[in-house]
DNA sequence: TTTTTTATGTTTATCGGTGAATATAAACAC
DNA sequence: GTGTTTATATTCACCGATAAACATAAAAAA
């Protein structure tokens, strides 16, 4: 599973190199998504296959899924690695999480964050400051 | 099936290239019709054929079902494909999307939907304000 | 028929995505 | 510490997709 967080640089076309010793899981295919607090989500095809399948399968009398579906679905991405172990963002994306240039990929077990570098740092340096709070959040589920 | 997010022009007379990652799910034909939020939807025939089905077994005692059947299969039309990918989108459907000249292609699961590219950036940032739900939506997808 | 309009098909140019090659840096083994 | 391997950064070149302009064919009007 993925852990470890990295920092790497898009290239001029908006490439990304994922580190190598994220490549062995992704090999298979991966997504890319809109995710939480203006960073990208990037899971194994796998993981993502469940989850398109159940957003397809919502009512469409509902706007608030409707809306649903098109943020995941339509902000989705395939994506390939080359031979390089990059993939190419696309624009939209990187527009979404103000990616930039410098970037960083967080492993979070089960999926790989992307993030721009500032963004990533001042929600870190926001984060620690709370995380006491966020300690105590977690006591309350018996964690 | 089809994910991920397209911007393309219209050409003077109304044609629309469709990116070439969807083509091969629609090269026995397709369908487009009147979609919900001014978009218009558009299906691989097979798709369209189950998506009729449900619409034309809906009660007809309802004000609302009556509606959106009529919406969605009378606006219905079947589209070809010329050599270079394009469709030709009847003008009575470019009316309804408010297309102009900018449109966005998006992947659906298994649909295209087809926005006026200004109502699309509108749509997507009012969803996207509501992004926390989204985290809500998915403990309830059990994801 | 001739002219005008509309639809359809073709061509060319530009841009973006893709792949490969080289260079730089880091990790590892000896 | 040196040499070797692996990973990352950067650059360049090519190919394919798209955009736009143009040409042809069909249809409608005069």
């Amino acid at each position: 599973m993925f852990i470890g967080e990295y920092k790497h640089n898009l290239d001029a076309k908006g490439r990304l190199a994922i580190p190598a010793k994220f490549r062995g899981l992704l090999k298979k295919g991966a997504v890319v998504t809109r995710g939480l607090d203006n960073c990208l989500f990037l899971y194994s095809k796998k993981e993502w296959a469940e989850m398109a399948k159940k957003i397809s399968s919502l009512p469409l009398n509902k706007a608030n899924d409707r809306a649903f579906a098109r943020l995941m679905l339509a902000g989705a991405m395939e994506i390939d690695f080359d031979k390089q172990g990059r993939v190419m963002i696309p624009e939209y994306l990187r527009d979404f999480a103000k990616l930039n240039k410098k970037a960083v990929i967080a492993g979070l077990y089960d999926r790989l964050e992307i993030w721009d570098e500032q963004k990533w740092n001042k929600y870190k340096t926001g984060t620690e400051k709370e995380s006491n709070a966020i300690a105590e959040a977690l006591g309350e589920l018996g964690i």
